[in-house]
RNA sequence: GCCCAGAUAGCUCAGUUGGUAGAGCAGCGGAUUGAAAAUCCGCGUGUCGGUGGUUCGAAUCCGCCUCUGGGCA
């Protein structure tokens, strides 16, 4: 796909208004890069864009997905290239096909790299084989799987710290479904879905006073939007809590304070400290994992020139 | 006014019989190939309330002062 631009962006730094009036004027469409934002339900607490917004601009892979599915990278990519090849990005009200500027916009750095790098083609591990593993993490804990993998695959282990759960699951059910190691999948390389020569690249990089500032007020509203009843929602629907989308800031929180197991007060001071250090771990992502063809949007600098110079270059 | 208990990191607090201090949380930095709002790693940031004294040496013992709780009036 040509002339996509990326803007990524930690959360609460204002990349969805960029997008929307970027997308606006340049008779583009928009596609959520967020893990998050693709869960129905969670509308406030993901601060997923409003109805006024969907209005302006068509919006792709917003709230798309149920709660009791876990999402995924691999499964983003595939929504991602489904809505490339039919052509429904390129869709204009009126029937007619021409090349419509895609804005992919979010905050997770990993859907960005898979989506511009590509990601190395791996077989989908059943659902079987998942809960087994993850079961035996809940039983085991990590640092004995870790030793059951330094058994099975001796080289995945030892690119593993043995209490990093999470990557010593994935090598190990990716070793039981295929057969083969993680390594080996991993050493070959995926093709990135947009045309790298034709695309823009902007990473919003805010002052970290000023983000957390807009963190806590945004939290605030949030409330005021109705999270609380939100996460009642959420919670009627009986999930089983390791689910991806139980884990948005805010729903354990504010799950715990009407249980009445914390203050409301304290919950809130949670969910805004949690939501400070995933901004945190975000901005770490982008300042080093992302290349130099990113354009680095600092505070102070004009996004309405950016805006400008990006409706005058790129039809 | 008197009595008691406190005052140590941004916060909550440890600190043995005197040897210039350390935990949790917060914070900061880093890793990141399909649940990534996940998972994991590293880093202590200090006028020990102030002041005078005892001592080779005081967060620690003593005096006075300041402040904060609680009690008695």
């Amino acid at each position: 796909m040509k002339n996509a631009i990326l803007i990524a962006g930690p959360t609460a730094s204002g990349k969805s208004a960029f997008a929307l009036d970027l997308a606006e004027r340049k008779d583009g469409v928009i596609v959520n890069t967020d893990s998050m934002q693709g869960y129905s339900v969670l509308d406030v607490l993901t601060a997923r864009p409003g109805a006024a917004d969907l209005a302006r601009v068509p919006h792709f892979l917003y709230g798309h997905v149920h709660p009791a599915t876990a999402y995924s990278t691999g499964a983003w990519l595939r929504d991602v290239m489904k809505l490339i090849d039919d052509g429904t990005l390129s869709a204009r009200p009126d029937g007619t096909l021409s090349a419509r500027p895609v804005i992919f916009v979010g905050g997770t750095g990993l859907y960005f790299r898979a989506l511009a790098e590509g990601i190395s083609e791996i077989p989908d591990i059943p659902p079987r084989i998942r809960d087994r593993w993850r079961y035996e993490l809940k039983e085991q804990g990590a640092v004995k799987l870790h030793s059951l993998l330094m058994r099975e695959d001796s080289a995945a282990a030892m690119t593993l710290r043995p209490t990093d759960s999470q990557r010593i699951v994935r090598a190990l059910e990716v070793l039981d479904a295929s057969g083969r190691s993680i390594l080996e999948w991993q050493a070959q390389r995926g093709w990135p879905l947009i045309d790298r020569e034709s695309a823009r690249f902007f990473v919003i990089e805010p002052d970290r006073a000023a983000l957390v500032r807009r963190i806590e007020a945004r939290f605030d509203s949030m409330l005021d939007m109705g999270a609380l009843d939100e996460v009642k929602r959420l919670v009627a629907l009986n999930l089983n809590p390791d689910l991806p989308a139980m884990k948005a800031i805010g729903v354990r929180e504010l799950q715990a304070a009407m249980a009445g197991k914390i203050g409301f007060p304290e919950a809130i001071e949670l969910a805004k400290i949690a939501t400070r250090q995933y901004a945190k771990r975000q901005a770490t992502w982008f300042r080093n994992q992302l290349g130099p063809e990113w354009q680095r949007l600092r505070p102070g600098d004009d996004l309405e020139t950016t805006i400008r110079q990006l409706v005058s270059t790129t039809t």
